[in-house]
DNA sequence: CTGAATTAGTAACATATGTTACCATCCTCG
DNA sequence: CGAGGATGGTAACATATGTTACTAATTCAG
C-alpha cells in the first residue's frame, strides 16, 4: 500500500469526510460556548447576563448611546436589548432620558452605581483575557487577532 | 514619569481600557454566534435544527453511539440531545436499538434515509467551511488552527 | 404640506433551552 | 450477595430567546 504523498489536504471539493473535531465552524462555536460559560460564571456574582453584560459594557464604552446603537454592535436582535435595558433600569444601573432631537428614542448613560459595577466586570473580564490568551505568544496572538478579523468579514458577508 | 519599555501592552493588571471590538473573547463568540447563523440559514430547508445536526454528525462520522457519547463531543446538555435525539427519530432519521450490555442506553444509527441527509448537510457545511477559511492563505490557516487548539484547551480547563 | 415608507421600541405569543428531580439500571466494595 | 452511590435517560417545570405584529415618531418623495 503505498503512499503517494503526504499533504494532509485532498484536492478542494473531492469526498473528504465530515470530521466534528476538525471542522473549523464548530471549533469556533464550541469555543465561543465555552468562553460564554466562563464569563457568565464570573459575572454570576454580580447577578447580571450576558445580554446585559453586553449592554453594559456598549454604554460604557460609549458613554451615550440609544439602544439601536447596541444592536448594532451586538450580536443580539433588537428584543433581547430591550429587555437588558429594561432590567438594567429596574436594578438602577443604567438611566433613561428622552432624546430630544427624535422622541422615539431614549438615551441611555451609567449611573455610579452602573458605572462601579461595569469597572469591576470589566476588569474581570480582561483577567480572563489574559489567562485565556496567556497560552499563545505574542507572534501566535498577533496572527490569531489577524485571523479572527478575516473571518468575521467573511462570516458577516452577505451571501451570493 | 519615564517609560521604560514600549511594549505595545502596558503592564499586566493596570487600567486597560475595555473595548469590545478588541476584546478577543468577545470577537470569539460574537464569530461563533455569526457562523451558527449562516450554517442554521443552510440547514433550513432540510428541516433541521442545529442540535439535531450536531447528532447527526456524531453518529455519521462514528455510525454506532450512545447518546451519552454525543454530549461527551459536543457542547450540549443531556437533556438537548436527548430532545434532538427523540426528534430524529421521530422523523426516520435514526434508529434506536437497546444496547444488549446495558439496558438503560440506546445504540443510535443512522437510517438511510438519515445518512442521506447526513450526506447532503454535510456537502453544504465542508463548501461553507472552505469558503469561510478562503480568507487564510495555508500558512494564516495552520497558524489558526493550532491557535485554536491552545485556546481549545485553555478555555476548558478547570478553574483554579 | 401630506401621506407612504422607515425606524425605535415594546408587547404578546411561540419556541428553545437549561434546571431539577426522578426512575431504572448498573457498579462497587464491604 | 446486597446496600450505597454513580450513570443513562427522560419528564416537568422555569426561564430565555426569537418572531410577529403593533404603536408612535420620523423621514422623504412628490
Amino acid at each position: 500500500m503505498t503512499v503517494i504523498s503526504v499533504t494532509p489536504k485532498p484536492p478542494a471539493g473531492s469526498k473528504r469526510k465530515l470530521v466534528l473535531e476538525e471542522f473549523a465552524p464548530y471549533r469556533i462555536v464550541a469555543l465561543g460556548h465555552a468562553i460564554s460559560g466562563r464569563l457568565a460564571r464570573a459575572y454570576r456574582d454580580e447577578n447580571i447576563t450576558i445580554p446585559e453584560w453586553r449592554v453594559l459594557a456598549v454604554i460604557g464604552e460609549a458613554a451615550q448611546v440609544a439602544a439601536r446603537d447596541v444592536v448594532r454592535r451586538t450580536p443580539m436582535d433588537k428584543m433581547t436589548v430591550s429587555r437588558a435595558v429594561a432590567s438594567l433600569e429596574q436594578k438602577g444601573f443604567v438611566n433613561r432620558a428622552p432624546d430630544p432631537d427624535d422622541k422615539r428614542v431614549s438615551v441611555l448613560a451609567l449611573s455610579d452605581h452602573g458605572r462601579a459595577l461595569f469597572d469591576r466586570v470589566a476588569a474581570m473580564a480582561l483577567e480572563f483575557e489574559d489567562d485565556l490568551l496567556s497560552t499563545l505568544d505574542s507572534e501566535e496572538l498577533s496572527a490569531f487577532r489577524s485571523a479572527l478579523s478575516k473571518l468575521e468579514l467573511q462570516a458577516n458577508a452577505e451571501d451570493a
